[in-house]
DNA sequence: TATGAATGAGAGTTCATTCAT
DNA sequence: TATGAATGAACTCTCATTCAT
């Protein structure tokens, strides 16, 4: 995890940092860092903790007793790493989420026929997201985003137009190689992705009545838009 | 009295009014169905308001308080006509739901080719949901979904699983009459409602960053799987 | 008490006093004005308990707990009368001040020397200041002045500098009439009221140690002003 | 290692230094008095921080964070120092006073007439502690000596009555020598000093809105004890 | 000796629900 | 039937105090 401390753990953040640096390699370093650790871990914990609970019960009806339970920290304790439960909102998201960009930022090599790249990626989402915690943190901010716009700002700043960028590459490149013959496909690459959202809503509320192959249904949109894949 | 009419807010209210107009005249009856008729209107003038309500703010945030004061009813008033905020909640997604099925029932004659269908379809859709009340509706039921399962359920019977058999009709109409060529796409027809969903879920989040031009969004997704129209 | 409701109260006393004059003289206006009276009483039972509270431990130290408990009502009950603790407090001493203003403006006939004024209005401040819950009042207000600058602000203008200036007023009559010789006492009236809010002080302090005899220090204090009184 | 001097904040951490660079040389009693020097200046500073938290917001709305903070030490240093908040409120009342009563004890030598000492006290008082920390320390007593009777206690004992003796030894003085002609004022020097009692409240609540010349107001008051003063 | 992260009791405030009118 | 004052449980947030380092 990327550091991003807040203002109330940066000090101790800091710190921690400049002194394990110092004491590099001397084994006694370790009480020193070891509190840096802990703390560390307690706001990892918070975070996970937070994490699930806002995913269960939205942000109004989380209570903050409930993550430190948890979390196994006290209530106080909390409020050294967050300002507050809306900030601590706020940064939650942007904590999950951090690290997903910087894979998606981790371009795999573009080798193959787009349709394989897509598929590839496709896959990816697939396992990562779908019937996931991440699933449930895209729905959160769909439901959370009108009383948060600025989960809403970041999540469209980092996420979706970059995901959105990157679907009109990969699309006009299938155009450019023949494989796509849809032109005005590249003005909406919302398209390529909608089913795979509809998958993840769709797990989290109707799974139990209707489950969802959702590997499947991926299959056949993408055959609507390559063309049909010929007898693998 | 009718105690819990299952009829949507403004429809039943409109009822009501109209059938007070027919019974205009009977002496004694104009006085006991003014009451009733009072109760009506107070009844959907909380629908109303608390679906304004729990829109805006999701169930948990949204306070009894302002939805009597929009209602211009007092506070004790709501627990006359809804057992708790609960209750109120679950009862109110059936209130509203309710003509929306009632007029997918009401199904348009089909006449002319299946694309024509549904684009007749879908551009109802983009009026009456998209960016409107209720495609926010839309939003409250993903958002709420989980930690209102009875919602959730009903949502499923009365919408999606209707919707969903609807589209595969049409799909399977359109396979046979060869305007649609992917034979499998009956197994999914949630990816011929996908775009139109993620169009619903975009203007209340996104639009702000990047307005989405849903018609043209569609038109594009229906060329995919009808393959391209000609021109005009 | 001058009726100056807060903003929570005012559309229940408004009213209130709107019926009362509209039923009046008749009988069943009784049961309409039982709801108004008993608000009015829950309201003064909590500025009394908030008074007592408030002068025992400091604005700070004072819980709406124990306020409530000594009011006899529930603690959610005082925010339908008060904004929140500090504007209670500012609120409060307004409430309990108005009154002495009042009195103050009612002024007694200027009959007899200045002497004699002036120890009829030292006679009363003795009785209805010094160890009572009045003079504690003060005290409260000495110390939470600088906290509160509106409390000090109201203070002064309401009542200090209406005080010292009818002292002045006093002053320079017993000047004009010749019964002060000391002209520029008229300056700082502040001098002839020094010992009587040295009386004030010293009752909720020292008391204990060295009860003070507050009647004969103001005698002795007017005679330094008056000359000495003869043997009446 | 003196572990409560009873020397006020800022003398003893001045004198504090000056006798680090006396034992200066002295190899062995250097790193130990080093350590009871250091800990003498942390406990000089946490005092004179103290101090001014609690003038400025009074003992309840003090934090002790705060304190730290300004004293420039860490929270729990504050424990090695003073038992509780409550009890470093007390001994600081104490650690404070105790200079000022020392100065009291070291009378000026009586030369000249009543009215000279008198006045030269007054002009002290006027530049020591009106408008000054400790005006406001007495304000500080004023507000919170009910809550603490222990502080009252102490600030009677120690201040207080000694004063009220000195000021009476004055007095009678003054009558002995024909200087005062009011002979009951002896029974209550409070009398003599309210009006600085009176200057130093004022400053601090009501300054703003009407300043107080304090000197020109004592001059009055002592032209009023020992009769007008001739053209200088 | 000094630190400051951690604690958790306790404070102010909100709001769903009740009930006398 | 309708009201809205009253309730008090439950929530967020603060801060004096402790203790491992």
């Amino acid at each position: 995890m990327t550091k991003k401390p807040t203002k109330a753990a940066s000090s101790s953040a800091d710190r921690a940092k400049g002194r394990a640096d110092a004491t590099q390699g001397i084994d006694d370093a370790a009480p020193a860092s070891n509190r840096a650790l802990r703390a560390q871990e307690r706001r990892a914990a918070i975070v996970e903790a937070a994490m699930e609970e806002f995913i269960a019960r939205g942000f109004a009806a989380t209570r903050l007793d409930d993550i430190a339970k948890r979390a196994g920290v006290a209530k106080g304790t909390i409020y050294l790493h967050f300002k507050d439960k809306e900030s601590m909102f706020e940064e939650l998201v942007r904590i999950v989420i951090v690290p997903v960009v910087a894979r998606l930022n981790a371009l795999p090599p573009p080798t193959g026929t787009v349709r394989e790249l897509v598929e590839a990626f496709a896959g990816n989402f697939l396992k990562e997201v779908i019937g996931t915690r991440r699933g449930d943190l895209v729905r959160l901010i769909v439901a959370e985003g009108p009383r948060f716009p600025s989960v809403a700002d970041f999540y469209y700043r980092e996420v979706v137009s970059r995901g959105i960028a990157g679907m009109r590459a990969l699309i006009e490149l299938g155009i450019a190689r023949g494989e796509i013959r849809e032109k005005d496909l590249a003005r909406f690459p919302q398209i390529l992705v909608a089913p795979a959202m509809i998958a993840v809503i769709w797990q989290s509320l109707f799974a139990r009545h209707a489950p969802l192959d959702a590997q499947e249904m991926l299959r056949v949109h993408l055959d609507l838009i390559f063309g049909e894949r010929r007898t693998t």
